[in-house]
RNA sequence: GCUCACAUAGCUCAGACGGUAGAGCACAUCCUUGGUAAGGAUGAGGUCAUCGGUUCAAAUCCGAUUGUGAGCUCCA
């Protein structure tokens, strides 16, 4: 008999037998190692941990704790899940697909009677416990695509043959546990007995391969982990974004609401969700003007024919607000661009204005779809803080960069890191074929250049051109949409932009829509999450509150508010008749960054003692040196 | 927009079977002047989201609308 000539991770080689598993590999090593492999990477690509390797190569094994075992964990456990289900409800209920994802893993069904819900999850969890203490082996079959669609037809299948009739492979791979089989590519555990800790988390509807004309099924999500340590710490996670959800937190710290006489999705901002965004936007305007920007404003409604001349009329209008007034119809704007366009065509530029950089804090409207508003995060009126760059070809590439820096810079103010995306022509879109290369080469060179590592999303872009998307992750690790720039070469044509070249003839200038925030509402929206409510003392609304203990103070208390509210520091000051724990509470609840507890004491030495809001003191100073000692932390975005 | 669920006081929530509502916090008044996360008493607050239907009778059952949540699809 011949042997296989195996290769491991540490470059030794072993010899087995010819018909050996990458568990009799793992056994020949040890048995402890054994008993932790769950599956194996043969040649690159994954195997069961029961296959046989049939020829010599290279073999790495997956044990539990490897990080390639939580995502096969989550899918054995879909397959669990299903088995349970069908246990459960038997015909009632249509197996689809079941994938592992980022925190878990879901599995879709069809079913015209069964609607699932939260009360059915213990019982389905305890079906699962019991088919996993059951043990049982979990078997890769292969057959033919003829056999297999007549299998699963039998069974009633229907999702399952139109999966098998749409893959165009003539052999398909299934898996068997007890008297479950469901059509996979695997690999899989060896046992179901390997599941432990797994627990069902939500129930929604989800379209059959994701397409809105096709059935509506059951999607139930859950979770899966390679001990139930790790799953407790995951489902603490939850909780802990939970209390930071920015819809509890800006109605607790009283920042803003949604009215449903008002609409949905349009927010009404209260005095300090006002004020920070107001801090937001002077920074921003800051910035913009360092950078070279000019700060230009444009009106919320504008005549529907340059909206038709835009190319938004047919290609944006579903998304649009419109009104009519004396016969003439006007869009309320869903972008910024227009005005922009006006402004550059108010009069001849010449190569050497370029580039000329349009910054508008913009307010826009769209008609979002009902079902996609959340809180601050995605809603029908916001603003942008929106530019426009206009400039001559080459000089995108300079642009491009300054925008990548602009972000970089204000990304590391806030305390995020980040990723991006490259995103391409998508199907509806307007433009020539050399345009779009064109564009997209421009910003794939500025990314590659950048050094930052960078993801494609085919077919991703706007209409109007491909983009650059910016990830922030914040606290949690959480990736938020935000920064993008966008390349047009459609919209200077489309308003006919030109410039004066050196040759004195005309010349297209390009266009790059950018945002660095996105929106101000999203933006809030994302910092309040990120934050947990505790804003940095530079955006926070209030960043002082002066407590006296007793009405004795209450005088000299005033004192210190009017010292600083003179100062520009923003104050408030709580001379109730409350007991001091009671106001330090509400201040502490409230987030506020500095307490400034004024008893006797601070009194008579005419000094104040200010307390930060994780409970540390700072020793006595006067009110002069607080309020150096505050504006030195501000200049630093503290 | 679609699927499912939900809507009771400013907030968080109770209110089997249909018989017009209750708690805690917040708020107001009074007592208390208390040094680092909730002092006490009293009081005021709700056409039970809106509209319509069933019923002798609807917060409760049915329908529509509006809004909200979890997803899907789409997006800053």
């Amino acid at each position: 008999m011949s042997t296989l000539q195996i290769e491991l991770p540490d470059g030794s080689t072993k010899a087995v037998a010819e018909d050996a598993t990458a568990y009799d590999v793992a056994l020949s090593i040890g048995e402890g190692l054994a008993r932790q492999s769950i599956a194996a990477r043969f040649e690159g690509r994954l195997v069961d941990i029961n296959a046989a390797l049939e020829e010599s190569g290279k073999l790495e094994l997956i044990t539990q704790n490897s990080p390639e075992a939580l995502e096969i964990i989550r899918h054995s456990c879909a397959h669990l899940m299903a088995q349970a289900v069908k246990e459960i409800y038997g015909e009632d209920v249509q197996v689809t697909i079941g994938p592992a994802i980022e925190n878990g893993f879901y599995y879709d069904f069809y079913s015209d009677s069964k609607k699932f819900s939260p009360d059915d999850f213990e019982a389905i969890e305890k079906k699962m416990t019991e088919l996993a203490k059951a043990d049982l082996p979990i078997v890769r079959g292969e057959m033919s695509r003829a056999d297999a669609i007549e299998m699963f037809r039998e069974m009633g299948e229907a999702y399952k043959v139109e999966l098998i009739e749409d893959l165009g492979e003539e052999t398909v791979s299934v898996y068997r546990q007890g008297d479950f089989v469901d059509l996979c590519r695997g690999p899989h555990l060896p046992r179901t007995g390997l599941l432990k800790s797994f627990k069902l988390t939500s129930v929604a509807g989800a379209y059959w391969r994701g397409d809105e004309k096709n059935a509506m099924l059951q999607r139930l999500y859950a979770t899966a982990f390679q001990n139930n340590k790790d799953l407790k710490s995951y489902l603490h996670k939850l909780e802990e974004a939970r209390k930071r959800d920015h819809r509890k937190l800006g109605r607790e710290l009283d920042l803003f609401s949604f009215s449903e006489e008002a609409g949905a999705g349009l927010v009404i901002w209260h005095p300090k969700g006002a004020l920070l965004r107001t801090l937001i936007e002077d920074f921003e305007r800051k910035e913009h003007l360092r950078r070279g920007y000019d700060i230009v404003m444009g009106p919320q409604i504008l005549k529907t024919e340059l909206w038709k001349t835009s190319g938004h009329y047919d290609n944006y209008r579903e998304n649009m607000y419109f009104t009519e007034v004396d016969e003439q119809s006007y869009g309320i704007k869903p972008m910024n661009c227009l005005a922009h366009m006006l402004i550059y065509k108010s009069k001849i530029r010449s190569y050497r204005d370029l580039p000329q950089r349009y910054f508008e804090l913009g307010t826009v409207h769209r008609h979002e779809k009902s079902g996609v508003l959340h809180g601050l995060l995605r809603v029908r009126g916001f603003t942008q803080d929106d530019a426009h760059i206009l400039c001559r070809p080459d000089q995108i590439d300079a642009e491009v960069k300054g925008v990548m820096e602009f972000v970089q810079d204000v990304a590391g103010i806030f305390g995020f890191e980040y990723c991006m995306e490259l995103s391409t022509r998508p199907e509806k879109s307007i433009g020539s074929d050399a345009d779009w290369e064109q564009a997209t080469n421009a910003l794939h060179s500025a990314l590659t250049d950048s050094g930052h590592a960078f993801e494609i999303n085919e077919g991703d872009g706007a209409f109007y051109g491909p983009k650059i998307d910016v990830k922030l992750k914040d606290a949690l690790d959480r990736e938020w949409q935000c920064a993008t720039i966008q390349c047009d070469f459609t919209l200077p044509e489309r308003f006919d932009l030109t410039y004066v070249g050196a040759d004195g003839e005309k010349h297209r200038p390009v266009m790059l829509h950018r945002v660095i925030l996105g929106s101000i509402e999203r933006f809030v929206g994302v910092l309040i999450e990120h934050y947990a409510g505790s804003f940095p003392l530079w955006i926070s609304p209030v960043q002082v509150t002066v407590l006296n203990v007793t009405d004795n103070q209450a005088e000299y208390a005033q004192e210190v508010y009017r010292q600083l509210r003179a100062a520009g520091i923003r104050t408030e000051i709580d001379l109730r008749n409350e007991k001091l724990g009671y106001k330090i509470r509400e201040a502490q609840v409230g987030k506020i960054p500095y307490m400034l507890v004024i008893g006797d004491r601070e009194m008579e030495e005419t000094k104040v003692t200010p307390r930060f809001r994780d409970g540390k003191n700072l020793d006595a100073m006067t009110v002069l040196d607080f309020i150096s000692f505050i504006e030195d932390e501000v200049k630093q975005y503290k």
